[in-house]
DNA sequence: TTTTGTAGTCATGTTTTTCTGACTTATTGC
DNA sequence: GCAATAAGTCAGAAAAACATGACTACAAAA
């Protein structure tokens, strides 16, 4: 059983919907940092320029609702959080890759 | 000499310059209208439910200015203007066709 | 000459997003 | 105990996006 994302609320554009959850001031940024490796909340704070906490926060957030997401309270040495890929985020890597071949 | 988009404004994130260069309300829309066929204002204005004059007109604009669309002024019968998918508009396509793979 | 069709503009108002700075809670190092 | 790090929340302000209704300009048809 192959992943389909399936944001396609009543509308009847793929393109919208797509853009649709990428869309916003920070998510872009947010979601190509994630795609190598897990991220944590302060990390984008200082990575991403301009960014401030309550942005990311909600973006975050929508990003872990839309199921792109997922947050991960690492019990570890400094207990922390992080971000990583969902699988429903991780089929959305070939689309990025494309749209870096078109620039 | 193959078609490079170029809207990297001195971000490096190409999947975000892309996805800025369609965002908005309308602009997925009016893209997709285009994708088949010229369109017109009008013709806009009834097919996208919901959409109002002003809100179409300056999408229309940015695109035509991001090189997306071009303004052709159709010098015929009931003298009409026409927005079509410029070249650089046209290399999208793929990334539209893609899009529509993953919903 | 009045009306219709096409393609808008403009001023204004409303709604949605984003920003700012102060505050919180929990854990850990000194 | 005290300060620092990590991950936030919250209220309010500012900015950006979108909507509304009135208006314009041009050509052609009635």
């Amino acid at each position: 059983m192959t992943t389909k994302i399936n944001i396609n609320s009543g509308n009847n554009c793929p393109a919208e919907s797509l853009l649709k959850i990428l869309s916003g001031k920070w998510k872009p940024q947010i979601f190509r940092l994630a795609l190598n490796s897990p991220i944590r909340f302060n990390t984008l704070l200082r990575q991403i320029d301009g960014a401030n906490k309550q942005s990311i926060s909600v973006a975050l957030k929508e990003l872990e609702e839309q199921g792109l997401l997922d947050r991960v309270v690492v019990k570890l040495k400094p207990l922390h959080v992080e971000y990583t890929l969902s699988e429903k985020g991780q089929s959305l890597i070939p689309v990025f890759r494309q749209l870096e071949s078109l620039i």
